[in-house]
DNA sequence: GGTGTCTTTCAAAGCGCTTTGGGTGAGGGG
DNA sequence: CCCCTCACCCAAAGCGCTTTGAAAGACACC
């Protein structure tokens, strides 16, 4: 059913019955109670491609997520980050399209939805130190906006991200609150912004409190149960082992819980420990009292609102680029506990 | 940048541009050569909504991603599996649009697609016993290949599936063979077909070898490490405890084996665990020697055989409907050993 | 009855591409 | 020299929709 079948059928052209549809005033109430009726009896959608043609707007948003070419690695927060936003899309009657895409070849896959016209939008994922997307996009000219940010970007640009800074000096003063002393940061890669934005934060706060950040206390790799576990496990078998922890993500968080406890110690008591929780579905932590002392943002949520400032960018191309900066919250489980006498 | 522009640059008409662009044999190798460095040079892209109208084909590919209106929950193996199909899609030139819709809107969703002709196929993720889905989507002519395998469809159709029945009974024999006498089932919702299928492997095994499969061994929840972690705690912890314990996911054997060590017990002397592993990008079952015993199927292996049977079909309308039956490995790890005495 | 103002409907153009059905000129055979 | 066949290229139709510009009808007012 196309809309000059549907037209013929009603009796109508198909001038009013595309206006009846699309709410506009020309047409009589009564109608367009027929026209929608009709419609709806049929089972009639327009065809997306030639409506899109005809509009100028593909009601599609772009979602290019990098594909580490080393690793070959999806980062798990994905997931849930798209699944707040596809919320925010279905919604609003637009679609998603995803592009997984090598690293080396990003520019590219930018430039294609371009000039190919098949999004309105992109969402850009997993921002790096020095990223050269930003300023691609810009120039570009179609709207988008980063999950995450880039430190060092020539380019003003619309952003949602945690306060990562925040939430890791935060949770490092907690621990020197429970008056520990030598602390380790189990982070990330750290060619990723957000990890640099959790080693300053980390850093800050010790040195605000009259602590050295210690090297041989500080790690980064991929956020895994195994890297995390392999981190922890050298750091607590070494010479002046941490009775804290800071970890990235809950997944590391277990591999550290295991390390600590193959030494016969007890996580909240000999090492406490905090990690970052990005809340994700499918790795709850903990049901009713949480079981990690943890900063928590949802990343479902950073997906919700980054979608929603894409599709005001999109209608409303003139004002100014929205940035939202996302507080995480602290909240305390059992993993965490006064330092050692 | 368009079609028209470009001709006119080249002083040549439409139709030859596009012939030579599409490798048509009627354009003189010399123009192709002239027009394809043109296209080059100024990055000219067809515009994809024109093109799908006049070719009547999206190239497109649509993943209907069940959202779950009770738990919310993603699961996380979308990502590896649309990792994998997102390769065979980016070599063909297809585009992925993702559709996260709630369970009970399921059917609305395919319809549209179907009407809107925004997709040329329709990848099926996650069925369930009794899925209405397969018979919908049989019906609306849209090619379709479901990920699992639905145990009573009325209709024929097209699937790639883990043999998780001869997974779960292999693994099963294994723990027979090691003199495991008391085995526990920790698997996923049992209204997934895929945990239907491997209890019933359980099962089978278990009662070839002359063993009962008994109730108080068998959980079924979420995959996730609280749930995994509560059902074990609950079955070691109870009369008869288990000496050995098969897990449907690797996230709830990290549970699992939580619960094991919270006993004082040693996973692989006092309590055997082998697990299933979806071999997920960022949750490695170790590096070298693997740490779990696991049934290892590549979630993201059958992503890509799952969309390339897609655009086999949508190429080739009239041939059999394909299917795929993906053996799983049994790796040995440390996490087994024999029974004890 | 003529004029003007709304309201309601329509015919046709256009979005950017592919594809059908020629057309033109060069080369070869009779 | 004429005709036929290729090789190469082109004009125009059509994909299904939105939207512009205009026409037709209804109604009121003078």
């Amino acid at each position: 059913m196309n809309l000059r079948e549907l037209s013929t059928l009603l009796g109508l052209s198909q001038t009013t019955v595309s206006r009846a549809l699309n709410g506009y005033p020309e047409v009589k109430e009564a109608t367009r109670l027929r026209v929608t009726a009709a419609a709806d009896k049929h089972g009639y959608h327009p065809n997306t491609r030639a409506r899109s043609l005809a509009t100028g707007r593909a009601m599609t948003i772009g979602h290019v997520i990098p594909v580490s070419t080393k690793h070959e690695m999806l980062n798990p927060v994905f997931a849930d980050f798209i699944a707040g936003a596809g919320e925010a899309y279905a919604e609003a009657g637009y679609d998603m399209i995803l592009s997984l895409t090598p690293d080396d070849q990003q520019a590219g896959v930018y430039r294609k939805f371009a000039q190919k016209k098949s999004v309105d939008g992109i969402i850009l994922h997993g921002p790096r130190m020095g990223d050269k997307r930003i300023d691609m996009l810009a120039d570009l000219g179609l709207p988008f906006v980063v999950h995450g940010r880039v430190s060092d970007a020539a380019k003003p640009y619309a952003w949602v991200d945690v306060n990562n800074r925040r939430a890791f000096a935060r949770a490092a003063d907690f621990l020197i609150d429970l008056g520990h002393q030598r602390i380790a940061l189990i982070n990330g890669l750290e060619d990723m912004d957000f990890a640099l934005r959790r080693r300053e934060g980390f850093e800050t706060a010790l040195t605000a409190r009259g602590l050295t950040p210690l090297p041989h206390l500080m790690a980064s790799s991929e956020m895994t149960e195994i890297k995390g576990h392999a981190a922890a496990a050298a750091m607590l078998g070494g010479p002046n082992p941490p009775t804290a922890i800071l970890t990235s993500s809950l997944i590391s968080a277990l591999g550290v819980r295991r390390a600590i406890e193959e030494r016969g110690l007890t996580m909240g008591r000999e090492v406490s420990v905090i990690t970052h929780d990005d809340v994700l579905g499918y790795l709850p932590n903990g049901a009713d009292v949480p079981i990690y002392t943890a900063t928590k943002s949802s990343v479902r949520a950073a997906g919700q609102t980054a979608a929603k400032m894409l599709l005001d960018q999109i209608n409303a191309p003139q004002s100014p680029l929205p940035t939202k900066l996302l507080e995480a919250e602290l909240t305390v489980g059992q993993s965490t506990g006064p330092a050692p006498k």
